[in-house]
DNA sequence: TCTTCTTGTGTACGACTGTACACTGTGTTC
DNA sequence: GAACACAGTGTACAGTCGTACACAAGAAGA
């Protein structure tokens, strides 16, 4: 039952949260031992909420079961599942900011759109589970949960929007215009992860042909940003 | 427990199930009776996931205890819940046709958007059950729902291409832009319905400020639409 | 080396779950 | 008016749930 680490998604220890000495050659500390469960049980959530489950209709009995440990270990670890799912959205922000920092890297090229689009769609598959995880959570049942992440998706689009002003993207556009297109790109991309993570496997006529949609979606939201001229809009 | 009918959201028993002939003067037939209960079921279990709760946490027991019958009774009318929640989800495309119907009864006006916003909202609002229901399960736990709701969205999005066709809203769109463009302001209107459903009451500059948002991202989808030329996009 | 601190185990309990079976009362049909 | 159909009741059972308590084992710190 316990399939830890079964695919990519990757909800690392990414740092030691306690300030322990590390030996090197050694089997691992006690932190470290602390950690790796909690990432297991952390995992084993999202691996639930992978097939057909939501986050609210999981159980301490069941995530401690599919992590391999004993229920009552599941308390040293949180105090109860709402305190696991702000973990996991503290993890998921991790994930988008690194998905910003790769899609940075790749700079500004010619046929932006769809070589980004391309790139989501990699990171969206590798990240599978955290993928389903916001998108499903995102408005889903806990009210703190829909709270947290939509904070960390405004992030997101927060940074992306400076990201463009450092790319010289729509120069003309203030702040706050900028802001509100990032805010309709981010509501596409997650709208889009959904499907492509509903879309049966080895089918790429119909990848392709979401994936086009998707392409021009944004074509049309960038078109409008590009046209946006502040005291003309009110014609439409 | 039992609050049925606490607000407007209206699963009506839209159409009698069978071709049973009313009594008027009388009370209720047998027919009628199960569809009453029916309702009750149906309402109880929006009820209940009006709060804080997903679709697939929603049980049984749960769902017969808040209708205010026997378990047991629940199998009179749903095999299992999931079936319950495909006829939620007939219901739900019931109300979105009816939005659709309003909102073509206002024809075309000036500062349309605007307007159709404030439409939306008090339309979003009155029916906030049901809202609450497709915002959260749209991209939710069970596949079956989430594929249900994506068709009723769907045919929505293409009814709306449809009223834009006959309004003569930008002629010169191929259909199947057209339909990319509805796809994308129902996205919105969804993402800002959820947004409006989670808005503490009693917020006057929250709500205006959140109306403005989408007022706004609507203009610029709307914007980049009347801009589209077929074989121009590619610069972007 | 001895003590302490902490992660995880084992057992237990009451509450809740889905569902099976036998039933009751009442509207419908002949 | 008798026979039937069927929505809803009542009881029962095995399984799961959250969580409390006592305990084991080993790493950390003295």
């Amino acid at each position: 039952m316990c399939n830890f680490f079964q695919n990519k998604d990757s909800v690392m220890p990414s740092a030691p949260k306690s300030a322990a000495r590390v030996k090197r050659n050694d089997s691992p500390n006690r932190t470290e031992r602390k950690d790796i469960t909690r990432t297991t049980l952390l995992q084993a959530a999202l691996q639930l909420m992978g097939e057909d489950r939501s986050f609210t209709s999981l159980g301490i009995r069941e995530i401690a079961r599919e992590a391999g440990i004993m229920p009552n270990a599941f308390y040293r670890h949180f105090r109860n599942t709402d305190e696991l799912g702000l973990a996991l959205v503290e993890e998921l922000g991790v994930t988008l900011r690194r998905l910003l920092r790769e899609a940075r890297q790749g700079g500004v090229k010619t046929d932006m759109v769809r070589s980004s689009v391309e790139v989501y769609r990699a990171y969206v598959i590798q990240n599978r589970l955290q993928f389903r995880f916001v998108s499903s959570e995102r408005s889903g049942g806990s009210r703190i949960l829909r709270l947290a992440i939509r904070n960390e998706v405004n992030h997101f689009t927060n940074e992306m929007a400076q990201d463009f002003r450092r790319f010289g993207f729509y120069p003309e556009l203030p702040t706050a215009r900028l802001q509100l297109v990032c805010g309709l790109i981010v509501n596409t991309m997650l709208t889009a992860a959904t499907e492509m993570l509903d879309l049966p496997p080895d089918q790429p006529l119909l990848e392709n042909e979401m994936t086009e949609n998707f392409v021009q979606q944004l074509r049309a939201i960038l078109l409008g940003a590009s046209h946006w001229r502040e005291r003309r809009a009110s014609r439409i």
